[in-house]
DNA sequence: GCTTCTACGTCAACATTCCTGCCTTAATTT
DNA sequence: AAATTAAGGCAGGAATGTTGACGTAGAAGC
């Protein structure tokens, strides 16, 4: 490319660049995710479990004692997706159900010991990634992913993410 | 954790390694991909086509002329999942296969002016998202995004998103 | 208290996307 | 000429997702 100030159509210029920018971002989306995910797949064969148990492993142990119906919405999939899934985990025992205190239809989700040792196995795999990633790009790079990560993620589950346990930020959600 | 001034490894530059903020990276990609590829969906649904039309749609006009090979390679699936998706994509003729040149075993697959239009409305819905996320997070959280999420990746993705068409940086892929 | 709504579970049937294993053809490489 | 490679195809099956309908228990509204 040459000097953009001898360039008339510098705007279609940055146009044209601004393009090139959210190609790349698409595709470093679909690499990121394609092998973040595949990262614990080799665990998950061996136990004949797929990402989808990984998933539903992942939430409940990130929000513990969350009703069926918050964990259908997080992961936007239909109930009887979601009972295939989970009904495998509680018959394996790595999920427990318990009756809702305050609303006793709900089936609050947790992890049995079993599963949170599960978990971890899954999570140490996917740490190394990100752990890597995180060290060679230094804490500026992290504090902007996290920010364009933010943007790209629909409002709602910003929520989800702060309010995760863990409490990144010492407040619990407030609703 | 105890107290980063006791701890001699420089410990307050490195609490972006905590564990919860891996935990919250996890949640960020899930949320960012499931978020940013139902962008497209609504488009995908009026044509009776998946996700899976969709990526290959966007690798194929981001690196046209591309092999049978090479876009199995990027997509990490199987010959038989791709032939039936990317066998209907040239039934409705939006994708063109050519004889190669130096191979002549080799099938290069371009988008027609058919599915160049599909691909650019599908594009369109993804991309506002990132140029919001972009917009709103700042040019350099923006090349912090882009160190991490190519940390995340394989090795072997970082050639593809630099050297795919657009030319991000003027330089074609030299191998 | 009775009716209605909600949370959860389940059955049947099906769509999409992925897989393995095996075989064929044509073209390149050795 | 023989071996390898690129692409395609067939048979069969697994994982994950969907819709629609129905039942039960508990909560909420009148």
């Amino acid at each position: 490319m040459q000097d953009p100030k001898s360039n008339p159509a510098a705007g279609a210029n940055l146009l044209f660049l601004r393009e090139a920018e959210i190609r790349a971002a698409q595709d470093m989306l679909f690499f990121a995710y394609r092998d973040f995910t595949n990262a614990a797949d080799v665990i998950l064969e061996e136990l004949g479990l797929g990402r989808a148990h990984h998933r539903v492993l992942h939430f409940i142990g990130r929000n513990a004692g969350m009703s069926v119906g918050e964990l259908l919405a997080v992961l936007r999939i239909t109930k009887q997706s979601l009972s295939r899934v989970l009904g495998a985990l509680i018959e394996e025992g790595y999920v427990a159900q318990a009756q809702g205190r305050a609303d006793r239809r709900q089936r609050l989700l947790t992890l049995t010991p079993k599963g949170e040792e599960l978990e971890r196995r899954l999570f140490e795999r996917q740490r190394e990634r990100i752990v890597k990633a995180y060290r060679e790009a230094g804490s500026t790079a992290v504090e902007g992913f996290r920010r364009v990560m933010r943007g790209i993620m629909d409002e709602q589950a910003h929520e989800f993410v702060d309010g995760a346990d863990g409490e990144p930020r010492g407040v619990r959600h407030g609703r």
